[in-house]
DNA sequence: TTCATTTGACCTAT
DNA sequence: ATAGGTCAAATGAA
């Protein structure tokens, strides 16, 4: 049983792991396309009208302007990637001038210890759990945490040490929530993600808004993420 | 003094 | 050759 509480408009695809050939595209389903590249490793996006504050710590290594685009893209990797080994990174960048959006490109799970609440960790590779804590925020305009369900559950503040300082505060609410078949959302069209894995073995491509009709579907598509039932 | 950010250089894939 | 991603020295803030 996999269940999910998510908020604003999510779209999952998982695709095709192909060794040695790591750019695929993305389409978006309501929205402009997406497009995801690189690694054999978890991908997601979210788009929002701040830049995110995940309660991951994370520490600024680039800014690059990219062809085509507007605004520069930034990159992130996590603050404990020499301490602790953690690969995720992540790639913010404005996409929009007015009103104004961001798109957050994540890659990779965290596997830094930086938890306040080490209890809820979501290893999407570890076979002992039977439910996924998925931990989303739902406090717009003022995204705080959690945002991806890939996360681990870290409420430590990005603020320590003033990383993330693009970063809007972190809500005072809590932004946990079980992943459930009782699906909740809102209707937001300012807050959506898009999730991919290259752990799959095949493409499939579901939007949440169908998966509230049918939970059945969405543990399809969680399935290549979560192995276990 | 320490640590994060900035930014040009460098590396790699296409 | 070009674009995207990363490195690392310089710089700044706490």
């Amino acid at each position: 049983m996999v269940m999910l509480f998510l908020s604003g408009t999510v779209k999952m695809i998982a695709h095709t792991a192909v060794i040695g050939f790591d750019w695929f595209n993305l389409e978006s389903l309501s929205e402009s396309a997406i497009h995801v590249c690189r690694r054999t490793e978890q991908t997601w996006e979210k788009e929002s009208e701040a830049p995110i504050d995940d309660g991951h710590q994370w520490r600024k290594y680039g800014q690059k302007e990219i062809l085509n685009a507007k605004f520069p893209r930034n990159y992130y990797r996590c603050t404990h990637k020499f301490d602790q080994g953690c690969q995720a990174t992540k790639q913010v960048q404005r996409v929009q001038e007015e009103p104004i959006l961001y798109k957050t490109t994540y890659y990779g799970l965290h596997t830094c210890k930086n938890l306040a609440n080490p209890e809820i960790i979501l290893d999407p590779m570890s076979p002992s759990s039977s439910s996924k804590f998925l931990s989303f925020d739902n406090s717009f305009p003022t995204p705080s945490k959690q945002e991806c369900p890939f996360l681990s559950s870290s409420n430590l503040p990005s603020s320590v040490k003033g990383e993330c300082k693009e970063e809007v505060p972190p809500s005072t609410s809590s932004n946990h929530y079980l992943i459930s078949s009782d699906l909740t959302f809102d209707s937001s069209p300012r807050h959506h993600v898009t999730l991919s894995s290259t752990l799959d073995s095949e493409y499939k491509s579901v939007d949440i808004s169908d998966v509230l009709y049918d939970s059945a579907q969405l543990d399809d598509a969680f399935e290549p993420f979560l192995e276990f039932r």
